[in-house]
DNA sequence: GCCGAATACATGGATTTCCATAGGTTGCGG
DNA sequence: CCGCAACCTATGGAAATCCATGTATTCGGC
């Protein structure tokens, strides 16, 4: 892991904190960058690479938790809780809201590390799993209505004649709409298509009636 | 949600909380089943039903959480922790392994309730899963040596003659065993069959190479 | 008006899949 | 030895998919 592949953000008021941990995750070949304040966090440019975001619960101008859950509507790295003074509740619900960990000071640097390395690896797994599925739909959107149409019909097994009945074309024009989709889609075969098919959450709504595929 | 479709068990040492609990799930029409220690209840015949657990971490023969780290080798229902010294490492690792909630005392009839309804929500959930997926695996463990061969190599998307070719047969051997195969897998079609082949995690690691489905 | 995209339909033909039927060999268990 | 399961091969033929190519219509943008 090199400086240049990822990132933790520290967010803390107290600066001796920051410089700790700065210290800290430098002294451990990290990239840190620090912000004083979450508006400063979020206001910031941020580099598009793996990341964690170690984020002190007692904020000056929000609560770390509301900032979880504000910034949980886009994508955003993976979380470190740290506090001085904090209870059992907030720490369920740091978690159940996808923290990868709450840390009550004083923490031993090992869990902090442990938890860094865990949140960035994460991050970088799914962000891999975010930009394959971001290409798969930018695909999707480049199909033509028509071929929208045609799409969840043949996954879900249908027979050409069968699922051109459904749009009430003929079979003929169907072939070729799921050809042009096909090509679209980049599938080799019907077994690609429907595995991207369940990758975008496409719903199959009808069932072939009978032999053979 | 009537009596008999689901059940609450109760594992606390303290007599009075047992019984409060239960009037209180009673209450609410629920059916409780209390146990004064771990070893009661890992010992005890279960119902075969959508369930929750509320478990006191400061149990007499065993640490909650240890508990709750053994059961998870098998199918458990989902845990409501409840304690009345809890801290929050323990708190956290309990969440991160899975439980619902994590209540320290003295905690409100609604937070429990709350907690007991999403836990039996979530295992009806799960166990619907886990029975088709169970049914899955057994249709593909009737399958014979052969079959289990070609399947992979059709849910990869080869042509007939190219998943022979892998095997070593002819391409009339091959059909003969895909057709066995998907009449045991109960599929009507590719596409059903490649989606269960996902669920069952089976890897696909061939492609074709070339045009069509 | 022209052009391109989207949609519809068609023909001719090749390839693949599917089906029904038949036959053979090997190994195992009763 | 016999029956059965598993595996292998084949033929003949139907159905489905795929491909290449062509035609026509409508709509929107330039």
């Amino acid at each position: 892991m090199t400086t240049d592949d990822h990132v933790v953000f520290i967010v803390d008021d107290d600066g001796r904190i920051r410089e700790a941990l700065g210290e800290l995750l430098e002294a451990h070949g990290m990239r840190a960058i620090a912000f004083g304040s979450a508006g400063e966090y979020v206001n910031a440019e941020k580099p598009d690479v793996p990341a964690c975001l170690i984020l002190d619960v007692e904020l000056p101008d929000i609560n770390g938790l509301e900032l979880q859950r504000q910034i949980a509507v886009g994508d955003h790295p993976p979380i470190v809780f740290i506090t001085g003074h904090g209870d059992i509740p907030s720490s369920v619900r740091a978690i159940k809201r996808g923290a990868v960990d709450f840390l009550t000071k004083p923490f031993s640097d090992g869990d902090l590390m442990v938890a860094v390395h865990t949140a960035i690896s994460e991050d970088r797994k799914k962000r891999s799993e975010r930009a394959e599925l971001s290409q798969l739909r930018q695909r999707y959107l480049e199909l033509t209505p028509r071929e929208r149409e045609v799409l969840p019909l043949v996954v879900s097994g249908l027979l050409n004649k069968q699922a051109a009945s459904e749009l009430g074309i003929s079979e003929v024009t169907l072939q070729i709409h799921r050809r042009n989709m096909m090509q679209k889609m980049g599938t080799a075969s019907l077994a690609d298509l429907v595995r991207i098919a369940e990758r975008l959450e496409i719903p199959v709504n009808h069932s072939r009636r009978g032999g053979g595929n």
